[in-house]
RNA sequence: GACCCCUUCGUCUAGUGGCCUAGGACAUCGCCCUUUCACGGCGAAAACACGGGUUCGAGUCCCGUAGGGGUCACCA
């Protein structure tokens, strides 16, 4: 079978991380079977849809790399189409004007929730003559949805499924106004694109009921579903915003990294044994979709954080300077020049090494192009009391016989400093970071006297001793 | 309320009837490395929701119970 997957998010706010989640795994299943994989943007509901979200999906996917093999689908272009659809539905007697009012419908709302059925339209107009249709009154088509039997399901995520047909009433197709509503338009659009296996959240899973049934009454074929578990926010309900129900955008704007993101998602609520770092290639390589979970997981972002550190730790120190360059030349207000980038990926070593996300890897990098005299933090100053200060006075002397300034040599002189002065190498070492850095933290003291170069590093000890 | 789905360490998960004395990862704790913080290495603690079956044997199959979730619009 020559596999179609669609990803088919609603622009009605943001791509959050369930909605990449599936996206996710839509391409996963149609590249494993050498399928392709569609985007179908369902933009039917004019008063919600928004240019911005719509741009906010397109960027958010390929920020991510997950673009779909072809140009996206716009729904609302179809909506002719779905008109005529519903025309033929109706003309073949599957469906029926109804003329009820908003009164009407939520009094039959009441009389279900009473009697306890989830069939809330009662089927009024269904059977009535259209002669006897009001004539001020503009109707909408419902469909006629087969009284008897059960639909079946066979779930590629969560096995079979049945539905009693009882339990599903009239579904609106088209609206008063004569839209078409989600339920036709997406099952046309999957017929029209040849989509052959549907994997969406499993919050879709009682519309497949329905959705069959147009499928069946229009004499189609049925495509395979596959319904995913939802992902929940940390405490195990539903994800909120403070809780990771944020857009794509903002854990880009936190500095997380495409790939990071990308492998943490993929890792949640689907596994390949016990792997965990992977790319999306290898991962397409393997994925089977019998092997995604069928419980709800809950995002956890102890260890996007450590997953995304790793993939900076295994990132090119070219690629994360030209990643944080701007923001840096920002922060420090700094006038653009090549010794920036320099020094930078000089320090990217040392400093990639630490940091959990961009955002840290900024910061931390900093202090290489503070002009002096620094700002010291609480416990740089501590450290850089009377004796200290003594200390490292005595070293600038030993310090500036350097030659060549290397890590190397620098890391032999304040040995044999700290001999010298019978003390141990962090009395000397920690109140030098401490002048050079301004913080306690920083990579190996040596390397960063070493990229600041003897200038920089001597100037710097001289603010702390004339202060 | 009705219908449907789900349930292994705190979290993500491995597990497809004997390989399970339940494995890995994150987080936590301890030790080692070390000039700091990290990284790295080693180790510890930590789970089959509960109750019944089926079977020689059940985390794995079946049935209940409890808990969690989803859906119930002229939204998608």
């Amino acid at each position: 079978m020559n596999v179609v997957t669609r990803f088919a998010p609603s622009p009605t706010g943001f791509l959050h991380i369930g909605g990449v989640r599936t996206a996710l795994f839509n391409l996963l299943f149609a590249r494993h079977h050498g399928g392709k994989y569609l985007l179908r943007i369902e933009d039917t509901d004019k008063k919600r849809a928004v240019k911005d979200a719509i741009d906010a999906i397109l960027d958010g996917l390929n920020w991510l790399n997950l673009n779909s093999d072809e140009k996206p689908v716009f729904q609302s272009n179809n909506r002719e189409r779905h008109q005529r659809v519903a025309t033929e539905l109706l003309s073949a007697g599957l469906a029926y004007h109804c003329y009820c009012s908003q009164e009407e419908l939520l009094k039959m709302r009441e009389n279900a929730r009473v009697s306890g059925t989830s069939r809330l339209y009662d089927g009024k107009w269904r059977n009535k003559d259209p002669a006897e249709a009001p004539r001020d009154v503009a109707p909408v088509l419902r469909f006629k949805t087969p009284t008897n039997g059960t639909t079946k399901i066979n779930d590629l995520v969560q096995g079979p499924v049945n539905v009693s047909n009882e339990q599903l009433d009239d579904m609106i197709l088209l609206r008063a106004d004569g839209t078409p509503t989600y339920l036709l338009s997406a099952v046309v659009d999957d017929h029209d694109m040849g989509v052959t296996h549907i994997i969406r959240g499993d919050d879709h899973l009682t519309n497949a009921f329905r959705q069959i049934q147009l499928f069946k009454a229009l004499k189609w074929d049925t495509p395979i579903f596959g319904h995913i578990p939802l992902i929940h926010g940390p405490e195990g309900g539903k994800l909120s915003k403070r809780h990771g129900a944020l857009g794509i955008d903002h854990y880009k704007k936190q500095g997380y990294l495409p790939d990071a993101l990308v492998n943490y998602l993929m890792r949640l609520g689907w596994s390949h044994g016990n792997d965990e770092i992977f790319t999306l290639a290898q991962a397409i390589k393997w994925f089977d979709i019998s092997n995604v979970g069928k419980g709800p997981s809950r995002i956890d972002f102890n260890k996007l954080d450590s997953i995304n550190s790793h993939y900076i730790k295994e990132a090119d120190d070219e690629i994360l300077v030209g990643l944080i360059k701007e923001a840096v030349i920002e922060k420090l207000n700094l006038s653009e020049c090549s010794n920036i980038e320099q020094r930078l990926t000089d320090a990217m070593p040392g400093l990639k090494l630490r940091a959990k996300n961009l955002m840290e890897l900024i910061d931390s990098s900093l202090f290489y192009f503070k002009k002096g005299p620094l700002s010291f933090d609480k416990k740089a100053l501590l450290i850089l009391d009377k004796v200290a200060k003594e200390r490292l006075k005595k070293l600038t002397s030993s310090l500036e016989k350097i030659y060549p300034w290397n890590p190397e040599i620098i890391q032999s002189t304040l040995k044999d400093f700290s001999k010298n002065e019978e003390i141990n190498l962090g009395e000397i070492a920690q109140p030098l970071r401490a002048a050079l850095t301004g913080t306690t933290i920083s990579p190996s003291i040596f390397e960063v006297a070493s990229i600041l170069g003897k200038e920089e590093t001597m100037a710097r000890i001289k603010d702390i001793l004339n202060n």
